[in-house]
DNA sequence: TCCTGATTAGACCGATTGGTCTATTCTGGG
DNA sequence: CCCAGAATAGACCAATCGGTCTAATCAGGA
C-alpha cells in the first residue's frame, strides 16, 4: 500500500525527533529522508516544523495506544498484560535502533510553541494512564487502586525507558516488571 | 563569594539545556544570560558546545549527588530518605520554574558525540544508584534488594519527574513515594 | 481534450548557528 | 614599574536554520 506524502513526513519526522529532539533535527534531514522537496512539507503543513511536530507526536500517541490496547486485549490478569507490555516495548526500543526516547518528551517539551505543547503532553499521557486504568479494573483490579497501579506503570517505564538508553540494554525494559511486582 | 566566569558558564548552560534541551539553546543565549564575550566562552572551554555540555552534564551529576546524600545521611530508615529525597527534588522542581528535566537525558542524549555522551550518561546513573544502594543498605536494607530498590527508586523518579513537567505540578514529585511503597 | 486545484520541485531569503581570530585589558610575580 | 600569560572583548566567517515564493507537473471531472 502507498503511503502519502503527509504520512511519510511525518513518520520520518517521529523516527528522527525520537532520536535527537525537536531541536536536533533540521527540515533539511526530514526532506532527505523522504525524497520530497520543501514545497511538499509547507503543502501538508503550513505552518511548517510546529505543525510536523504535533503530527508527528499524535502519531507516536496513537502508536503507543494500539500497542497498550494490543498488550492488554488477551491477558488474563493485569500483571500478564504488563509484562506483555514490556516485552513488546523492549523489542520496538532495540528495533528503533536503543537511540529513541520517548517520542512525546522528545516533541513536546522543548518545542517552540511551550505552553500549548506541553497541555499536548499531558494530554497524551494522561490518556495513557487511564487506558491502562481501564484495563487494570477489566483484569479485576480494585478501582481505588486501579489508577495509582497506572501510574506506577507509567512512571517506571517511562524512567526504563530512559535507562534502558542510557545503557544500550533493551533488557532494562523487559526487567520492569521485576520492579514493579516485587515477591 | 564571586563566582568564576568559568562557572558561570556552567551553571547557565546547565540551566538552559535543562528547560530545551542540547540543541535548543544557542550559544549567543548562554553568553547574553552571563553578559560575556564569546572570547572568554573559548578561552575557558576550548572546543565549545561540546565542551561546555560536558561540563554542564557534570556539575548537574554532582549536584544531585550531593542532594542525594543530604536527603539521607540524616534519615532512620531507608523509606525515611526516600521521602525527604522526593520533597528535595519536588522543591527543586519548582524552585527551577517546573520547566526542567533531567540534566543528563536533556544534554547528553541527544549531544553531537553520540557514544561518548551516552557512555557518560550511563556513567553518572550507575553512580546515582549505586549511591542510593549504599545508603539503602547503611539503614537495614537486605544486600540483595538494595540495588534493586535503588533502581527502582531511580526510575520512578526519572519517570515522576517526566510526568511532573507535562502536569506542571511538582506535587507528582512529592507523592511519588505513594506509588513506591504501597501500603 | 481541456481546465482547475492539488501537489511537487527547488531556488532563494534573512536570521541565527557554532566557531575562529585578532586586539585589548587585567593581573600578579619579578 | 614592567612584563608575560590569563582573560575579556567582539568583529567576522561559512554553514545551516526555518520559511517563502514561483514555476512546473500531476490527476481527475466536465
Amino acid at each position: 500500500m502507498e503511503q502519502s506524502s503527509r504520512d511519510k513526513l511525518a513518520w520520518a519526522a517521529a523516527k528522527l525527533f525520537q532520536q535527537r529532539g525537536f531541536h536536533g533535527v533540521g527540515l533539511n534531514e526530514i526532506l532527505k529522508v523522504t525524497g520530497l522537496p520543501k514545497g511538499s512539507l509547507y503543502h501538508h503543513f503550513p505552518n511548517g516544523k510546529t505543525d510536523l511536530a504535533l503530527e508527528a507526536a499524535a502519531l507516536a500517541h496513537r502508536e503507543m495506544t494500539r500497542i497498550i490496547d494490543d498488550a492488554f486485549r488477551d491477558a488474563e490478569t493485569y500483571k500478564d498484560g504488563v509484562t506483555t507490555l514490556f516485552h513488546k516495548l523492549a523489542k520496538l526500543f532495540e528495533l528503533m535502533g536503543k537511540h529513541t526516547g520517548c517520542p512525546i518528551s522528545e516533541i513536546l517539551f522543548v518545542g517552540p510553541d511551550q505552553d500549548m505543547f506541553r497541555e499536548k503532553s499531558a494530554e497524551y499521557f494522561e490518556g495513557w494512564t487511564d487506558q491502562i486504568a481501564a484495563h487494570a479494573e477489566r483484569l479485576g483490579v480494585a478501582p481505588e487502586t486501579a489508577s495509582t497501579n497506572a501510574e506506577q506503570l507509567f512512571v517506571t517505564l517511562q524512567g526504563g525507558w530512559t535507562l534502558a538508553r542510557a545503557k544500550q540494554d533493551g533488557d532494562v525494559i523487559r526487567n520492569l516488571g521485576r520492579l514493579l511486582f516485587a515477591d
